[in-house]
DNA sequence: CTCTTTCGATACATCGACGTATCCGATACA
DNA sequence: TGTATCGGATACGTCGATGTATCGAAAGAG
């Protein structure tokens, strides 16, 4: 087959280096942040010299965009996931549960994730794309949501479906603050529960 | 008087020096990031030498923790004046706008109190020092809301006023991240508001 | 199996930041 | 005002990280 012409013949060598490197390189970010790290680290991490390194990638933030989007990708899927177990209605604390397991359990990634949120903070075009990410999230969210009407009537002080939608993650975003801080998984998973109950039940149901 | 023995002759040059090197910092901080901020970049910005910088401390990081603690304390002021303007009753609504107008002014100080989460996260002494003070500021709010019992009714999921007031710093910190990336302080402020009235007020009161 | 292309390692030059040691002007105190 | 001490500037040596250019080895095509 003659795929020649504009593409370059991409080795297997290649994509397992690739993958190597971005696997460290995660290790690496989470242990001691991104900005304390040097591209000398990545690669000895990742058992490379730094040819490698510029082999695949231009600097460390173009492999750190690559890394945070190969990531937030596969959580997005997990928690879509999690929110299609259900049937075609939604029964929001059962999903409430399924959600906060998915979510919350790596500590890595939510190191690696804040260090992300304060880069893009300062970079209009990432966070461009974080914005994206999150609104993703809210669109599947809020989907969700909807089925329940009916079953379970959200407070009218958020909004519409939209607003509720913001709150969970909102909820999420503050839970993993403190999480960052005290290290009490569990509990930080116990109170994301809390939160979200609180936030997406009407003060009037009475169900346990 | 003899204040000497111990005690070194602390000259007024040198507490303005420091003075003008901590502010330095926080904007050279706000703009670039801790972690991509030289010892030699503050300096410039302050308009000292190094030789200033290491007379007066040791490290980038003994400057920042310093410079957290100063601005962390008066924001903290800042948060429990707001919540002290209130006869000794506390209207839920009146303090929640207060609150949020004293929060969200700078956004110079929510990048560079994210970096210092991102900071704590990975150094248990530091996280200590921030859990703390988040816990003095939950301690203000619990104590407000307190005063609120029986004028309006927090909803039970939340569990005690602890939580109650647990919850509220979990959506300001979640609010905070969407402001980090979207840099709407408006919107920002418009819906924290919302998030505290649909966490801190029953679902079953009406009122506008 | 051979030949070509690609990938990654090595060696090199450069640069910026660091920490220190020393010196001079500023400041406080008598 | 004189003087001892302090604070900050300057100059220096060092080190780590960077990016590039070149080379040998691995992998794919025929």
């Amino acid at each position: 087959m003659a795929v020649h012409g504009t593409t370059k013949r991409v080795t297997k060598r290649r994509v397992r280096t690739r993958a190597n490197l971005l696997d460290a390189a995660f290790m690496v970010f989470a242990a001691k942040g991104f900005g304390r790290v040097s591209i000398e680290e990545v690669c000895e991490a990742a058992g490379y010299s730094r040819g490698a390194f510029y082999s695949n990638f231009d600097s460390l933030d173009e492999l750190f965009f690559a890394l945070y989007r190969e990531r937030a990708d596969l959580i997005a899927d997990q928690v879509a996931g999690a929110l299609a177990l259900d049937g075609p209605d939604l029964d929001v604390p059962a999903a409430v549960d399924r959600v906060t397991e998915a979510l919350l359990l790596d500590r890595d990634w939510l190191l690696v994730k804040t260090d992300f949120l304060v880069h893009a903070a300062r970079d209009q075009a990432v966070a461009q794309t974080l914005l994206e990410h999150r609104a993703r999230l809210r669109g599947a969210i809020a989907e969700r949501l909807a089925r329940a009407r009916g079953r379970a009537t959200l407070p009218a002080v958020l909004g519409d479906i939209e607003g509720a939608a913001h709150a969970v993650v909102a909820a999420y975003d503050g839970v993993t603050t403190q999480l960052l801080l005290d290290k009490d998984v569990e509990h930080a998973r116990a109170w994301l529960k809390q939160l979200l109950t609180a936030l997406l039940t009407d003060g009037s149901d009475s169900t346990g």
